[in-house]
DNA sequence: TAGATTGTTAATCGATTAACAATC
DNA sequence: TAGATTGTTAATCGATTAACAATC
């Protein structure tokens, strides 16, 4: 499966929580593809792909694709999640997810700033990075977000990558050196900011992503 | 040109001016590949589409393919940015941004917050929501940040609409609907972290972005 | 010149879209 | 049945990669 269908199958699957919280039971894919603006084929194709069948007369059970999707996305057992640098967007990122997806919960948080370990930062302990490569193996971290200044993400990505963590989500504007079984997503906001602004000026290729 | 490639040199630049700053006169396709994780044929013939041309024997000017590149990228005039919802994530983008870019410049912040309003954050002065619509206008702002929580997006990108922005980046975990002039970029940090969860798991793709 | 790199075209690859038979 | 929707294949589209002549 490409990431790109990865990506909207987590957006198929808010759109759907919010359906089942406004009491929809059934849902076409015209109906998914209005909401999410991907074509209906493409929404088709994707739920084909996470093994769920829909009817000509019904369309798709709500609960059971939003249970599909989870089957197919989640880890049965879980995945914990490591952050490493609570600044503000560490923060905004903690207080995000406190509580939200208990398959995929931000387990661990460090800083090296002395103000800032021991404390806890939306139910989640912050501890120092010098304690790091123990913990994340201890708690069996799988995943890493990084939340560090620019210079500091290589040194973080190789302490995460140390302690066994296989996938990292990096917002630090820096290109991070792993091993090839390493997965990391970057998520640059200059870059973002820098796409808007070009594509506000000049006439935007499709945007329907 | 394509969202991918704008945002290839995008980062180009970054690493350009890195390579300036480390003093740098000259660097070949094959560098720039190493640093960025694309290859060297592909940044070949992104670095042709700014129209800066290399040489078989020096590769290219550093300072010049910098300049080339926001030639490019930038608007000649500059284009002014607002920024909605100052929580921890738009605090975060604010205190990055400050200063960093003058010709793309986070001009003002909103909030619908008594207690933030009238203060500045890291230089930007946050004013309320009720007055957006005229100061986008009186500011000439182009460019939208949405990072307000998931209901009141919506609300915010009409607001931005109607001030005339043409591109929106939105950090809330919500589709907004805007007319089809209007570029929007979707950074979802529940659907980037599910991505790199589930691709921790699974052998990934190709993963040079 | 020889060797490496650039600019540019052709081939490949993958994902999306369109079309349509099967189904309720 | 008739009409709409689903599942699935074929056609299209676009971007990336590979190849190579031109250049320094």
């Amino acid at each position: 499966m490409s990431e790109r269908a990865v990506g909207r199958l987590s957006i198929y699957r808010r759109l759907l929580s919010e359906l089942a919280d406004g009491g929809s039971q059934n849902v076409y894919s015209h109906e998914l593809a209005k909401m999410s603006g991907f074509s209906a084929a493409q929404v088709r194709r994707d739920l084909m792909a996470v093994g769920y069948s829909g009817s000509p007369a019904k369309g798709y059970g709500v609960s059971e694709l939003v249970e599909s999707i989870g089957h197919y996305l989640d880890d049965p057992v879980g995945q914990g999640v490591a952050l490493v640098g609570v600044g503000n967007l560490g923060r905004a990122i903690l207080a995000y997810f406190s509580g939200r997806r208990p398959r995929l919960a931000i387990v661990a948080a460090f800083d090296n700033d002395p103000k800032k370990t021991g404390r806890d930062f939306h139910g989640c302990r912050c501890c120092d990075v010098a304690d790091m490569v123990t913990l994340i193996r201890k708690k069996r971290i799988d995943v890493g977000i990084i939340t560090v200044p620019q210079f500091e993400a290589q040194e973080v990505a190789d302490l995460l990558v140390k302690g066994g963590v296989r996938g990292i989500l990096n917002f630090a504007p820096a290109t991070i050196e792993v091993p090839e079984r390493v997965y990391v997503e970057n998520v640059d906001i200059t870059v973002s900011l820098e796409k808007v602004a070009f594509f506000a000026r000049h006439s935007r290729p499709s945007n329907a992503k």
